[in-house]
DNA sequence: AGTTTATGTCAGTCTTGTTGACATTCCAAT
DNA sequence: ATTGGAATGTCAACAAGACTGACATAAACT
């Protein structure tokens, strides 16, 4: 415990590490990372003529199925329009099913069809994969502080969604 | 090495870790923090009619200043038509200065002038401010693991790139 | 001399975001 | 019962920022 290290491991007020370099190096491979994160499910959705706002929004109705519009509206933060034009594509080429609710029937339930889930499956795995092996290279410590890390830099409001979508598990 | 824990210390191979709801909570986490990570410039940018394409030239002009057009292209993966159209903006507007190379005298060698320099300033203050601040939140140990995880996630040409940008210090 | 490289530019397309306006449906309160 | 507001959908127009393809120019390499 007495040897110098170059990160200090004491989780005290420690700043001196914090410094300029240290910082834009961190926005750096923040922006080099998320070209990483997103190439994969790029690819195989260039095949399909969709782009990354149909991921995101199946991504959403898999895991929260059910969801309304304006749920889905406030995880993604877009515009109803711009969400809608997606929705729109999704609902005719079968992929989503839009169901009127029961208790209030202004709203409308999305849910995956097969074929949706077929296609989630496609795009997760393929995203999950470079996950996996990302999270497997580094280290199990290492993931438990990418995650500290990510959950603090999120808005406050956005830290919420994320909780719930953490609690819901489905 | 008797004790139960969720996640293992040791840095093996154990993957009991890597649950799908793991998994997908990490991509939950990406999405999240990345809106996060480009909130505050975007905002600034808005003001000026400036978009993140904007921004992303003139980070890395003023991270490695006098570096090429096909550099640049190279780093933000993108076409030169696209780059080009930002570029053609902050040039007029005086914020990059393109100087025709010595050496080679068909390349254009890319600097920030003084209202270039003072505009990254702005938009890093405002991205390393929060950087800083999920730094503090999280600790040491946790920024370690962020830029571990990170960097794996990267394509293995971006991982040069990144380490490049990290020997020039610059 | 001929080819390749670096750059710039024009034209057109696509995705994804934006605003604004308007219709419909339905709940809820007066 | 009517009115007000909320949730949703849709149309139109527009902008940023990515793309492809084609073409021009200048310089460097072979």
């Amino acid at each position: 415990m007495s040897e110098t290290r170059t990160v200090p491991a004491f989780g005290g007020e420690s700043l001196l590490f914090l410094t300029d370099e240290q910082l834009r190096q961190g926005i750096e491979a923040m922006f080099f990372a998320y070209r990483g994160f997103t190439a994969d499910p790029d690819r195989i959705l260039a095949e399909l003529a969709y782009g990354r706002a149909h991921h995101r929004a199946i991504h959403f109705i898999n895991r929260a199925p059910g969801t309304t519009v304006n749920n889905l509206l406030a995880i993604l933060g877009v515009t109803k329009q711009s969400l809608n034009r997606v929705l729109r594509t999704l609902i005719a080429d079968g992929l989503v099913e839009s169901r009127v609710g029961t208790v209030d029937k202004r709203e409308r339930h999305l849910f995956l069809t097969e074929a949706g889930k077929a296609l989630e499956a496609k795009l997760s795995d393929a995203q999950r994969a470079r996950m996996r092996a990302a999270y497997k290279e580094a280290g199990p410590e290492a993931v438990a502080g990418f995650r500290k890390v990510l959950e603090a830099m999120m808005d406050a409001d956005m830290r919420g969604a994320y909780a719930k979508l953490r609690e819901t598990g489905s």
